[in-house]
DNA sequence: CCTTTCTGGACAACTACGTTGACCAGTTTA
DNA sequence: TAAACTGGTCAACGTAGTTGTCCAGAAAGG
């Protein structure tokens, strides 16, 4: 109920100021995308834990949206190389800030050291139990 | 990822024993029949977060496979009662078990001390932003 | 080299699980 | 006692994933 209501209320900031519908699965590539430079849509499947045709979905949307391009690949005639646009890029420091936000009500609520345990504490579970769970909810 | 992890360990445990494929609507479901004995399909479509329509499909499946049943309402002649069977409740309770396991392994892991502060903090954010989220993810 | 195998990606058809819409029988209100 | 409301079901549809098939380019083996 947490993990839901902390998402629910950054995107309801977020769907307040008449932004796309977008969903946890496009913020979770805009993350993935901010870091790396050489990301492919295989890639990107592995890490959102879908398939690759589910992935290629989203990636088109968020092209479409203006926040994602593919380049060419400079070797591999194959591959695409996604990135972020610019808008990409700032759509996801504003998305940080709304968010660093809603942490920052929480901490005001049980205090900032709590706040830190309790991300260790959450982070020891997933480690111990392999070190990543897949980001998509089964229900 | 922390959500998910416990919830797919407790799955992964359950579906080793060759349970038919429950999913956390289910659990959800069984939870909410167990603490009361006077539960609507209505009732059970709000408690879920989804329409009436759905909560009936789940409710059919879980019949189906006997852990739940519709009994008539004693005055109301177009409401059924929602319970659980004898399987229902020893199902729920085998459960309950398995998950007390699991955060078992958790407090051992960062002591149950911080797994009870982690509760409470939990809790905190979940009642300053309206008390109840819903349970459905998003994604 | 040139053939075989492998891999990144796209298109299409299907599935699961929800939704909205229409309806009926029974209950409550006027 | 007619009108409005409510619990439940059936049917049609939508969304977001899946599997299945294919192609072009890359890697591996004779």
């Amino acid at each position: 109920m947490a993990y839901r209501a902390m998402t629910e209320e950054l995107h309801a900031v977020l769907a307040a100021e008449g932004r796309e519908p977008l969903r946890p699965a496009h913020g979770y590539t805009f993350r993935f995308l901010l870091d790396r430079d050489d990301v492919s849509i295989v890639d990107l499947a592995a890490h959102l834990g879908v398939t690759k045709q589910a992935a290629s979905k989203i990636v088109a949307e968020l092209e479409g949206w203006g926040y994602v391009d593919r380049r060419p690949h400079p070797t591999d005639g194959r591959s695409r190389v996604l990135g972020l646009t610019p808008k990409g890029r700032s759509y996801v420091d504003h998305a940080n800030e709304q968010w660093a936000l809603v942490e920052d009500r929480w901490a005001e609520l049980i205090g900032a050291d709590r706040l830190e345990a309790l991300r260790n504490d959450l982070r020891a579970y997933v480690e111990a139990s392999g070190g990543r769970a897949a980001l998509r909810p089964v229900w």
